[in-house]
DNA sequence: TTGAAAGCGCTAACAC
DNA sequence: GTGTTAGCGCTTTCAA
C-alpha cells in the first residue's frame, strides 16, 4: 500500500490537505468536529503523524540541538564531569520539547555530521576551537552556545570561574605554607596568549594558579593526556620524583586520584607528607583516603544554563556570556609542610567561598 | 543577503542546480573541473553545503539514529551501566557515520520526540513495551532494535542470558550450601507470563535464580526502586532484618552495593554472616570491600551489537535477535554459610564460564 | 557530462 | 472554518 500522507487523508475524508494538516499541527484552526473526523480517518489509514523531515523543511525547525565533542561520543559518558553535565543538558532540553543530538567526529569526508546533521541550534562543549567540527557549525549560521570555552563574542558562553577557584586552591597552599608546589594538568595546547587555546580549562587553571604563587613557588608543571587513568598516574609519578615538591595542584579531582596513587607508590602520605588539591568536587573525592580538598563547580547548574542560553537563540533573544563562581572546598588532603608555620586562615574547616 | 542555495550557486556559475548538487554529493558525475569551479563560487557565496533537512526530505534518509529510554534523557548517563552501553551504542555509531539522537519524555501532548524528531531508526533500551514512547515508535515503521527487552518477533533484540547468568549465581550459592536466599530487585511489573513485562530484566533474572531455587530455598524477595541508592538500602535493610537469610542474589552490582551498605548497619559481615551475589560485573564490584561475586555481561559489545543490527536493517538487511553470554566471576562476597559443608565445586577461584 | 522535469510531504500567508 | 497558492531546498529519473 501507499504511504499515507496528508492528501491521502484528505481526499478520503473530503477535505483539502491544508485542513488536514492544521488538525494536526494547529487544532484552533478548525472546527472540533472535523477535526475529530480527521483524525479518526488518519488513525484507521495507519497515519503517524506528519512526516518529520517534510515539516523540519517547510518550518525551517526540527526539534533538535546538536551537541559537539572533541571526540568520540563516548567521551560524553565516560568522564564523570562531563556525563553529569550532559545529562543536566539532556534532562533540560527535554523540559523544552528539543531532543539531544549527539554529533559524532566525521567518519569521512563526504558525511560530516557537524554540517550534515538536521539540527536547530548547537552547544559546543570543551573543544579545540580550532577544530572542524566547530568551523562547521560556525558556518551553519545557527545558534551556538559554547561549554567551557571562549569562542570570542560572537559566540555566547556559559562556564565557570575555572581562573578564581584555581587562584583559591592555589592560595589556599600558600597559606597553609607551602613554597615549593607543582600543577599536574593538561597540556592546554600551544596558545597561550588570551586567544583561543586547544584546551582552554587547562589554560584558565594554569593562569590561576599562577596568580598567587608567581614565579617563586611554582616548581614544576607536568602535563597528562586526557584519557587514560595510567597515563596520568604515571606523569603524577614524574612529577613526584623528578621535583622537590611539597603540594600539588591537579586539574581535576580524576588527575588527583591519580596523584593519590602515584603518591601512594613513591611512598609520600597525604597529607603529611604531600597536600594535593583538586578541581571539580566530583563525587569520587569523597571516597579518597582522605577526602580531597577541591574546588567546586556546578556542573548541572553549568549544563542548565547553557540549554537556557541555546533556547533564548533559538527564539530570537540575544544571550551574553555567563560565569559561575567556583567555591574552594578544604577537607583532608591538605595540609602544612612538615615543619611550616601555618597561616591561621587556612585552617581546615567547612566549606569557604574564596 | 539572501539565502545561498544550490540555485543561486548554479545561476553564479550559470549551470544547472543539478550540476551543482552533484558537486556536493556525487563527485564521480561531473568533470573535476566543473567541480571545481562550483566549490570554488559555492565557498565564496558562504554556502555550507546542502541543507540537511531538504536533503532527508528528498532523500528519505537523516542519518541520525534515536536512543529511546523510559525516563528522563539523564538516565542514560546517571546509571553506569547504561552510560557504558550508550558510550558504545555512540561510538559505533559514529563509526558509521550516525548521529545519536536522544529522545526526551514528550514535554506536553504537542510535541513527541518519538514521532516528531527526524530519525532513520531506534534503538529502544530496556524500556516498558507498553510505554507511550515505543508505540510512537513502533507505528512510525522506522527499522527499530531492542535492547535488554523482548518485544516479540517484530522488534529483533540484542540482549544478554540474563536467566542462565542469574541461574549460574543462584546455582553457587546453593553449591556453598545456602538454603535461605533473598533476593533484591526491581519490580517486574504485574506480568509474569511470557508476555512483555514492565521490567523484562527484572523478570528474567528473577525467574534464572528460581531455577536452581525452587520453592524450597528462596526466602524472601524485595523490591527496590530502580534510582536512588537510598531507597535500595532501605529495602535491602527490610530485606535482612525481617527475614532470615544467609546469601542474596541482587540485580545490579549497584544494588549489591547497598545491601553492603544495608549489612553493615544491621552488623553482618560479608562473606562471614552473609554472601553477596551481584550482577553487571561494573567497574563498581571490584571497589566493594570485599570484592563483589557477580555475573559479568558485556555492555560494550551488547551496544555495538545493537547499532551492527540496526545499521543492517537500516540498508534492508534482515536481522534476528542475538543473545550474549554472562559468565559468573566468583570472588570474595560469596562464602559458605556458618556451618555448612561446602560443594567442592563451589570454591572460590578465578571466573568460570557457567 | 550536463540538464529538465517531477516530485519528497509539509506549512505560511492569505483569500474565500 | 476551510481552501488556494506558492513555496521550503534538495534529489531522482531520465533525456540530451
Amino acid at each position: 500500500m501507499a504511504k499515507v500522507t496528508l492528501q491521502s487523508i484528505a481526499d478520503k475524508v473530503g477535505v483539502s490537505r491544508m485542513t488536514v494538516s492544521n488538525a494536526f499541527s494547529r487544532p484552533d484552526q478548525l472546527s472540533a468536529a472535523m477535526r475529530e473526523r480527521i483524525l479518526t480517518t488518519a488513525a484507521e489509514l495507519g497515519y503517524v503523524g506528519p512526516d518529520p523531515a517534510a515539516r523540519a523543511l517547510a518550518r525551517g525547525r526540527t526539534g533538535a540541538v546538536g551537541l559537539l565533542f572533541n571526540g568520540p561520543i563516548s567521551e560524553a559518558f565516560e568522564d564523570q564531569v562531563a556525563a553529569e553535565t550532559v545529562a543536566a543538558v539532556g534532562d533540560e532540553l527535554g523540559r523544552r520539547g528539543l531532543a539531544l543530538t549527539i554529533l559524532p567526529p566525521p567518519p569521512d569526508e563526504t558525511f560530516i555530521p557537524a554540517r550534515d546533521v538536521v539540527i536547530d541550534g548547537a552547544l559546543v562543549y570543551a573543544c579545540d576551537p580550532s577544530s572542524a567540527g566547530v568551523a562547521w557549525l560556525a558556518r551553519r549560521q545557527i545558534p551556538l552556545v559554547a561549554m567551557d570555552q571562549d569562542f570570542g563574542a560572537d559566540v555566547p558562553a556559559v562556564r565557570i570561574d575555572d581562573r578564581g577557584g584555581a587562584r583559591a586552591g592555589a592560595q589556599h597552599l600558600l597559606d597553609l605554607g607551602h613554597r615549593r608546589i607543582g600543577m599536574l594538568t593538561i597540556d592546554p595546547g600551544s596558545d597561550t596568549g588570551d586567544g583561543p587555546a586547544a584546551n582552554y580549562v587547562s589554560r584558565e587553571r594554569i593562569a590561576g594558579w599562577r596568580e598567587p604563587l608567581g614565579a617563586d613557588h611554582e616548581v614544576a608543571i607536568a602535563y597528562a593526556p586526557y584519557k587514560r587513568h595510567d597515563d596520568v598516574v604515571a606523569a603524577a609519578t614524574r612529577l613526584l620524583t623528578e621535583h622537590d615538591v611539597t603540594a600539588v595542584l591537579c586539574f581535576s579531582d580524576a588527575f588527583a586520584r591519580a596523584l593519590y596513587a602515584a603518591a601512594d607508590a613513591v611512598g609520600r602520605a597525604i597529607p603529611e607528607d604531600l597536600s594535593v588539591v583538586g578541581f571539580d568536587d566530583n563525587p569520587l573525592g569523597l571516597t579518597l583516603v582522605p577526602p580531597l580538598t577541591t574546588v567546586r563547580q556546578d556542573v548541572s547548574a553549568k549544563g542548565r544554563l547553557a540549554v537556557t542560553a541555546l533556547a533564548d537563540l533559538l527564539q530570537g533573544r540575544s544571550v551574553t556570556t555567563q560565569v559561575l563562581p567556583t567555591e574552594l572546598v578544604v577537607r583532608d588532603s591538605t595540609a602544612p609542610p612538615s615543619g611550616a608555620r601555618v597561616n591561621p586562615s587556612a585552617r581546615r574547616g567547612s566549606p569557604r567561598t574564596r
